[in-house]
DNA sequence: ATGGTTGCGAAGCAA
């Protein structure tokens, strides 16, 4: 199975890059974050048209998050339930193939310090009891996604400056921890220890091609499911070209479970 | 140098 993530920076936008890019790529499962769309808008006949079903959480300008599909969807549900993130459209999880998968858009927290950082923690943890509560890690679960964190030093472009600002605190890598300590590797890692290795560039200044950029979007995987990774990349090319959205896409592929297994 | 760019939507906000 393989299972793609995309901040497309607005679906409206970027459909044709998307659509052209899965019928390159492939991925059975792909995790849209970052729409910009209402569901009323969400153009699900062009998915569908390439063999996908697709589910959408949206209400408008800001965030909006999509699972699209071609092994099955199923159990769809809309974020946390809850007061968390009632309207911020940020999470949508949708069973595929066997596979709980979540979609998942982090707030940005904008400055350290703020409501908004304060906001961006509170989301975690969340994230991280909706887990508790809904899941096993015994079972195959994939949270993907903006995590709007650079889990570690290696994966920012410069350490020095950026250790302590927005994106890079102790606070926000301690936040991502505990969602990831209830059971989740980070894919990518399986497969790549090299730092320099990002998924989004400022649009500003030419960070891309000056190689500025952060590893923010992860492919979270149970352990049933690490186990069988067997790959891991960032389509940098994605970033080029006419009108790219400011992140890559991230895919992973799994092998099938073995024959008999209860899971999966 | 609080700059720079993109998307939405039609000015300013969010990222």
């Amino acid at each position: 199975m393989r299972i793609a993530t995309w901040n497309v920076n607005s679906l409206k936008a970027r459909l044709d890059r998307v659509t052209g890019w899965m019928a390159e790529a492939r991925p059975d499962v792909l995790c849209l974050q970052e729409t910009k769309l209402a569901d009323a808008a969400f153009p699900a006949m062009a998915f569908e048209a390439l063999g996908y079903e697709s589910a959408h959480h949206g209400d408008g300008r800001w965030n909006g998050v999509a699972v699209l599909s071609r092994v099955g969807l199923e159990d769809v549900r809309r974020g946390f339930d809850g007061p968390a993130d009632a309207a911020g459209c940020r999470l949508l999880a949708a069973t595929c193939g066997g596979v709980r998968v979540h979609s998942v858009y982090v707030p940005n927290g904008r400055s350290v310090g703020s409501e908004h950082f304060e906001e961006k923690l509170r989301w975690f943890a969340a994230l991280r009891s909706l887990l508790d509560e809904r899941c096993d890690p015994a079972d195959p679960v994939v949270v993907c996604g903006d995590v709007n964190v650079a889990p570690r030093d290696s994966d920012v472009w410069d350490p020095a400056a950026l250790v302590g600002s927005t994106h890079v605190t102790p606070e926000e890598r301690a936040a991502l921890d505990e969602v990831c300590a209830w059971g989740l590797v980070d894919a990518f890692r399986l497969h790549h220890a090299d730092p320099g290795l990002y998924t989004w560039w400022d649009y500003r200044g030419g960070a891309f091609h000056r190689r500025q950029g952060m590893r923010i979007d992860l492919v979270l995987l149970s352990r049933p499911l690490a186990e069988r990774c067997t790959w891991a990349l960032v389509d940098r090319n994605e970033r080029k070209g006419q009108q790219p959205s400011d992140h890559a896409p991230v895919l992973v592929d799994v092998d099938p479970p073995p024959a008999g297994s209860a899971k999966g």
